[in-house]
DNA sequence: AAACTATTTAAGAATTATTATTACCTAATA
DNA sequence: TATTAGGTAATAATAATTCTTAAATAGTTT
C-alpha cells in the first residue's frame, strides 16, 4: 500500500507521533509529494506546492522532505548532475531510470523480500532500506539514441 | 573479472581507443581508482593519488573520473549528504551501505543477470546499467545503534 | 478563551561538491 | 623536431542544499 492512499488524519498522526507539528505547510507538502509518483526533485515539489500554498519557501520544502524521510514516508534518490529525486514508494521495488529524459518509473520486484531476508539471515548487517535502479533509455528515448548518449545529453 | 586486474597496457589502450590521451595523470588516477574497492569519494581519490603524483589537481581527478565512467570502467554512486563515491566494480552486484560509518562492501548477486534479462525481454526499456544498494548498519556499527540513527549521526 | 513556549517558517546568507574557464603544457603523430 | 589537438593546474563560477535568525504559530496549559 502506498502511504498516499492514507488519509490526512494518518499523515498528521505520523508527524505528531514523532513530535513534529502538523503545520499547514507540512500538510500541503505531504499531500503533494505522497501522491506524485513521477519522483519529483525538491525544486519541482516547491513549484507544485506553491500553486496551492504560494507563500511557502524552498527551505521549508527541503526541511519537510527531510522529516518525511525520517518518518520513512518517502525515499531520497540522489543522482549525478546534482539532482536528488523523491519517491513515495518506500517498499522494495525497481526504479527504471531513463538517462535521456529523466523519467523514472517504478516496477514491482516481488523477489526482493526473499532476497533481503536471505541477506539478513546470512550476514550481520542490519537492513533498514534498499534502492534498486535500472538505468538506460525508455521506450520513447531508446529509438532516438542508438549509441550510448554522450554525457551532455543525459539528464541523470 | 575486475578491470583493475588488467594491465597498464589495457588501461592505456582503453583510453586511446576512445580518443583520450594516456597522460601520466590519468594513468595514476586509473591505477589508484581501479584497485580501490572501498568506493572512495573524489576527494579521497585526490588525496591518495597526490601521494604518488603531488602536483595533480582536483579538477583533473574529477575530469578523469568522468572519463572512466564514460569508458564504463567505474560506476558513479551519488549519495545524500552531497557525497558521490566511485566503484570499480561495474558488473551487477549489491552494495551493502552502512549509514553510520559510510563503509560500502560489494556482495555478489548472481540472480541479477536473469533479472535484467527478464526485464529486458518484457519491456521496451534498453538497459545500460544498474545499481543495487542495501542500506543499514554494518556488523561494527549495528551493535552501537539499537534504534535507527538520527540524521546527524549518519555519514550517508 | 488567553497565555505560554518550543517549534516552525520565510528569507536570505553560507556552504561545498562539482563544473567551467583559461593560459600554459604535452602526448601523439608526421 | 615540429606540429597541434587535447590535457593540466589553478582558480572562478555554479547551484543544490543547509544554516541562520527574527517573527509567527501549533499544541498545550492555565
Amino acid at each position: 500500500m502506498y502511504i498516499h492512499e492514507k488519509s490526512l488524519r494518518t499523515i498528521i498522526d505520523a508527524l505528531r507521533k514523532k513530535g513534529y507539528k502538523a503545520t499547514p505547510q507540512r500538510i500541503a507538502i505531504c499531500k503533494y509529494v505522497l501522491q506524485d509518483t513521477t519522483h519529483p526533485s525538491a525544486k519541482i515539489v516547491y513549484q507544485r506546492v506553491r500553486k496551492e500554498y504560494p507563500t511557502i519557501s524552498l527551505a521549508t520544502v527541503y526541511q519537510t522532505l527531510k522529516v518525511l524521510k525520517e518518518l520513512n514516508l518517502i525515499q531520497e534518490l540522489p543522482f549525478s548532475k546534482r539532482e536528488t529525486r523523491f519517491d513515495p514508494n518506500v517498499n522494495p521495488h525497481i526504479n527504471m531510470v531513463c538517462l535521456k529524459c529523466g523519467k523514472i518509473v517504478d516496477i514491482n520486484f516481488p523477489e526482493a523480500d526473499s532476497l533481503l531476508k536471505q541477506i539478513s539471515e546470512s550476514t550481520r548487517f542490519r537492513i533498514t532500506g534498499q534502492r534498486i535502479d535500472i538505468y538506460g533509455f525508455c521506450e520513447v528515448c531508446g529509438q532516438f539514441s542508438i549509441s550510448i548518449a554522450k554525457n551532455k545529453e543525459k539528464m541523470l
